[in-house]
DNA sequence: TAACAAACGTTATATTATAACACTATGATA
DNA sequence: TATCATAGTGTTATAATATAACGTTTGTTA
């Protein structure tokens, strides 16, 4: 909540229009959204959203380079994402789920290597496109 | 191996390539180094990338807009994708586990969605980068 | 209020990817 | 062997995604 006052306008302006979004969003349907607010140039989208994605308020989904609200009351979840994409709707959901999260976050591979972050993402057919 | 036989003359240029590289390689260096084989136009790299990763031949680094050549000797593994990426010195790999594949191809969320393929990415530093 | 960091605005440009169209090879199969 | 389907090719043009570089403004904090 503390950090919600922090955030600059712009920084405001984008974060609002993907929040009420019901799908991901892209950087230039984002801009094309706000122009009439006074954002004109991609690089202040592009600003923005590093930053909110830097506060774990946003998430990008990778392979559509779109950027989704994060539904996880943000904070650390945002080092530990993980989507299901429908690739006949194109539907994005974030997947919520303990278990797993805790089994990614403990996972270790051979090497020794230290991960901070990491991004899970699944691709197949979301139960109404599944009917059809 | 009798898939190899499959490939046409642009496929197996461009999956050679990438076979050889140390790193992901990016779509357009790719293509620079290809022009010499008589490959000029990025769509023919695109279209060659995309059927290397149906094959299962390649896997595309989602979060770095990169190409790999698969590490698990191809086949189904191509759609349960695995990698872990050092965010310092960009290096990238396949990650092998079988627990791990088992636990995600496994995995079912809430909604009942049919899972087809994953693609996870772990970053973080590498054993190399966590002493320096 | 000086000094610094973060955000802003702007122009230009780099990077990644696909559309559209015409042509060519390959290998069934009738 | 004609012909049909499928996959691949080559090419031009353009769309879509993202960042560099510069100078200015704003907000915080010492």
């Amino acid at each position: 909540m503390a950090q919600t006052q922090t955030l600059s306008k712009n920084q405001k302006i984008i974060l609002d229009i993907i929040e009420k979004a019901k799908e991901p969003l892209k950087a230039y349907s984002i801009l094309f959204n706000v122009q009439k607010k006074g954002i004109k140039a991609p690089l202040q989208v592009y600003r923005a959203l590093a930053k909110l994605i830097k506060l774990g308020k946003i998430h990008k989904v990778e392979s559509r380079n779109a950027f989704v609200a994060c539904q996880n009351s943000n904070c650390e979840i945002s080092k530990a994402t993980a989507f299901s994409i429908c690739e006949t709707c194109e539907k994005v959901t974030e997947i919520s789920d303990q278990k797993l999260s805790k089994y990614l976050k403990n996972f270790h591979d051979k090497t020794g290597m230290i991960y901070k972050k990491y991004n899970l993402e699944f691709y197949g057919l979301c139960t109404t496109c599944k009917r059809s």
